[in-house]
DNA sequence: TTGTAAGCGTTATCAC
DNA sequence: GTGATAACGCTTACAA
């Protein structure tokens, strides 16, 4: 691989004026610069990412954070950020924690490390304060989590009241006995929910049916496993939130597949507007969160805090979520085909 | 930050100790390994990847080219390869093109630059010679598409059968009025595929009712679109080769809404065997390709290339695929409840 | 066993 | 305008 020094040497040239005209800077003649050029173009020559790292103490790459790739709300996300990303020029590294908090640490440690310039995490699985450790060695812009005490971007909804809105929709529907169904139990984002849902109920004076084994629900699988478990329970819930749309997907469909109407026997609301949720039949009721927006913004943050390092402030923008009523939650009217 | 000079200076050592105690080599007594360490937790140092890099020549980094992240059958492989590469040790930069060329290009750059150690590429934008061109920057696996020249690491599945096995068993169930619906026309997957969908045909006698505007498909809505084209046509198909499951999934959710009736109407066969294709009612038929085994084999290729590298020879792995049979297609017997 | 010093490929500073 | 030269932070001959 031809280096700075051999392009500076064809040419007849010093490294200096080899790096001014690969970074256009002034101060270099027409006639030299066309020379850099064309020795360049000779040698093949292509810029060495390491050494400008080095240099430049400059990564032009971040990271983000998330649980899995395969969910289509953070893969969704993900497309929008590493776009947005690369639009302004920087690389995006993936990391999948699988909610488990080592995992997360480890890739906390690409700050430390000066692998990236910063990190969006979308979920968060340790403590706060363990994460708040890595934020002197670099921007850290919170995405989709509700996390009162950071000190940092954060970028999200109302998780309380999506989760109250979704809940009061399913008892004006007729629901008395509701469950709450969630992935990771002691996350922020599931308490806020969880407050949200249970303000609800408390406020129509109804009893939670909630259970621990609601509360591992991630995919499709889990949501399927849960509808089997409900059915057996001795007080017949009639009415589901669900921490997202895959989860009640594969509620809707054991239901339909055992026989339970939805949403006569059982209403089920999802969380995102995932494409599954329009397509199931029946098409379930969702939250609909403005992804696009809040990926975008992060981006935005994170890149500004990465070329204008200043506080250490936190900065919350929250933007609105939507109640899409469809329907898996829609007893009034039958099912038109 | 710390530097390694810093360590040694507080722990009264050389750098040179320091970096042996980091790398954990030889010849350091025990005693000034632990002054070491403690030095390095006093100052919090942690070393500098950049500069690593740059000494090393390694990035410990690998790319996934891709079109776009938020399809379902990319986002598993990259699941999967995330989750190999980082048992090895690498970490995964996300590359989408979008479909676009230019793009590509931009990305396999980061080879040159010496920003990764070696690439993956699922699916491809450019020409072959253009992108043969990147693989005396560092190795390139290909996988899932099908390259009749590429002198490389090449895993995937014997597209043209898979077509094939798909097609026959539509022409089986009755159709015989069929259509191929595909993304990129000019790709060598897809035109793999369309070999094997008219080598059915062929060999059942039957005229292929293919068009042009089916060559946009590649998600939802692209499928209900062409759904609502295809009505219009003179002579109504019977029978649709979608080239995934989310085109798939549009066209049959489409049909229903419409009042054409599937199977029965109209059969459709998927690939990839995304989760959406098992939980639509009626469950679509599909290609089921083996992505676990494909992406780990190609993240260990890949990695064994950068770690030894030696040759520019051909070495394919193909893997098996198996038809689902599902109600989509199922004409004989009613689709139960 | 430990340390000195060279060098990885850039870019910024400063002198000419 | 142009070019030495000194970093950036690390690893590895080679010496001691």
């Amino acid at each position: 691989m031809a280096t700075i020094e051999d392009v500076a040497k064809y040419a007849g040239l010093s490294r200096t004026t080899v790096s001014r005209v690969i970074n256009n800077q002034p101060y270099v003649c027409d006639e030299k610069r066309e020379r850099v050029f064309h020795a360049m173009q000779e040698l093949g020559y292509v810029p060495n990412s390491s050494a400008r790292r080095l240099r430049n103490q400059k990564t032009e790459t971040i990271a983000i954070v998330l649980p899995r790739i395969t969910n289509p709300f953070y893969s969704k996300l993900v497309e929008v950020m590493e776009k947005k990303a690369s639009w302004w020029g920087y690389q995006v590294i993936i990391c999948q924690t699988y909610h488990c908090a080592q995992k997360e640490l480890h890739y906390l440690e690409l700050l430390r490390k000066k692998q990236v310039d910063g990190l969006v995490m979308v979920a968060i699985q340790n403590e706060w304060t363990k994460v708040e450790e890595y934020i002197h060695a670099g921007p850290i812009v919170i995405c989709n989590e509700s996390i009162e005490e950071a000190n940092t971007v954060i970028v999200g909804i109302d998780q309380q009241q999506a989760a109250y809105d979704a809940t009061v929709h399913l008892i004006e529907q007729g629901c008395r006995r509701l469950a709450f169904i969630s992935g990771e139990e002691n996350s922020n984002l599931v308490q806020a929910r969880y407050t949200g849902y249970m303000k609800a109920l408390q406020e129509h004076h109804i009893p939670s049916m909630d259970d621990p084994i609601f509360h591992e629900a991630v995919d499709v699988e889990s949501g399927q496993t849960i509808l089997g478990k409900v059915v057996h329970m001795n007080n017949r819930i009639d009415g589901i939130f669900a921490g997202c749309d895959e989860v009640a997907a594969g509620i809707v469909y054991a239901a339909m597949k055992q026989g339970i109407r939805v949403p006569e026997d059982l209403a089920v609301v999802g969380f995102h507007n995932d494409t599954i949720s329009r397509l199931m039949n029946p098409a379930i009721t969702t939250i609909e969160v403005p992804i696009v927006e809040m990926a975008e913004k992060s981006i935005e943050q994170l890149i500004r805090s990465i070329e204008q390092p200043l506080r250490n402030k936190r900065e919350s923008y929250q933007f609105a979520h939507t109640l899409l009523k469809r329907d898996s939650t829609n007893k009034r009217i039958t099912v038109p085909m």
